[in-house]
DNA sequence: TATCTATGTTTGACTACCCTAACAAATAAC
DNA sequence: GTTATTTGTTAGGGTAGTCAAACATAGATA
């Protein structure tokens, strides 16, 4: 049984990799991640060496190992089955789960967290779209692009949002943009990189970096299978 | 708000207070109800005192402040409200249940529990029978006496357990005992003040102990009001 | 009243987590 | 290849919560 502050390490440490991209990480990225100092960051890192959850060398690179990838794994399947029971049974908006979720994903009962799986009929994916990890870890894999890969005339479908921040949440929400919404690309602005959306027959601008942040599928792909023509883009 | 341990703490004052049903408790007292020593439980009481939640003089028996009881019947609610929750919606038994809500009740959102609150349908009653206050504190007081007060040939109904120990709660199950349950109490004995009882049909003997865990009202009675002749038993 | 015992308090020490400030290594720039 | 910058580590210190051991007080006993 881990502390609360040292699984928040470990989630931090597989977040950064999965929404980077990167295997490693360095001790101020996960300091910054955390809103700790590198040097507090350091000391932990070491504690949990120690405990074999990561793996590196003095002055090098940060890996989560096997056991410390697992324990990860189990957290955010907590925080996003939480996130979803918050979500579809007790009335909470998709921009104020995440908050309660921070604390809910450190409560410890294998038995609550299945029962709640169950409860919920082993719902896949939360509110943001993300995926959750089944009792084993594994999660389903699925298809995706984001609304900037998206061609001018053709259409789409959300699916997630990368941005999980309550100000990005809202936003969308306000724009009438939400998961399964068909997005419809009426055009694309060379000059500011922005894109004319049509969303419920309302006509909307947005920003690069907002189309950046929303996850589509395009709208003949099937839900979780590649694109036919391997990028999503007709 | 207050730590993990310091809600620990107004809350424990607040059980024993209520349970051997005095308004002073002692140092020593509180630290076993806590599991630490006392040089620990008199440490928190310095700073709980430093932030008025409770009040006492040196050397001086310990109360709670109209914040300190307050805050306790605020983490009370949520506590029984967890467990209504985990017994109700989610399979656990009446003796599984406190375990988790012991993690549970220190989760900080006014939103979560008042949702929850209506999620359960404002339960009045948690699975031990315990009164949940509600938003605003306050708690549906009933009628209630021990088994030990049912005089032999009476029925009574059980409505709630004094002991909320694992072992104690799967003992009274094993018997077919639970809320609810119809209970004859077909013989006293002075010799052991042992109690034969039928429950559905089948006699067993408990014990005084037993018997004074077991909180009913007599089969007449309603449930919430005092019983017609003052004492319930009939 | 004098003494004993139960109860409560203080002191000093330990671990977990965090910080600032100084330092060392690695990397980037020139 | 030397210097400057970024990145990571160490040393020393702070707070919260805990304990053991020594001490003080209050209450009970004689
Ligand atoms: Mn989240
Ligand atoms: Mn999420
Ligand atoms: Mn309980
Ligand atoms: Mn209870």
């Amino acid at each position: 049984m881990l502390s609360f502050t040292e699984e928040n390490y470990l989630k931090a440490l597989h977040n950064i990799s999965e929404a980077e991209g990167v295997d490693l990480v360095g001790t101020n990225r996960l300091a910054a991640a955390l809103q700790v100092k590198p040097a507090t960051a350091n000391d932990m890192l070491k504690k949990l060496k120690e405990k074999s959850y990561v793996a590196y060398e003095k002055y090098g690179k940060i890996k989560l190992t096997d056991a410390g990838a697992q324990y990860a794994v189990a957290i955010i399947r907590k925080h996003r089955l939480w996130e979803t029971f918050l979500y579809q049974k007790l009335e909470f908006s998709w921009d104020e789960v995440h908050e309660v979720a921070e604390q809910l994903e450190h409560i410890q009962s294998e038995k609550l967290i299945d029962k709640l799986d169950k409860f919920l009929a082993y719902p896949a994916f939360d509110p943001h779209g993300d995926p959750i990890p089944n009792q084993k870890g594994a999660i389903k894999v699925r298809f995706k692009t984001t609304l900037l890969d998206v061609a001018a005339g053709a259409s789409c479908r959300m699916v997630a949002v990368k941005d999980n921040s309550k100000l990005f949440l809202q936003y969308v929400a306000n724009l009438g943009l939400g998961l399964n919404a068909i997005i419809k690309v009426v055009a694309k602005q060379d000059y500011d990189a922005s894109t004319q959306i049509e969303v419920a027959g309302k006509q909307t601008s947005v920003s690069e970096k907002f189309a950046s942040n929303i996850f589509v599928i395009c709208n003949t792909c099937k839900v979780g299978q590649p694109c036919p023509g391997l990028r999503c883009q007709v």
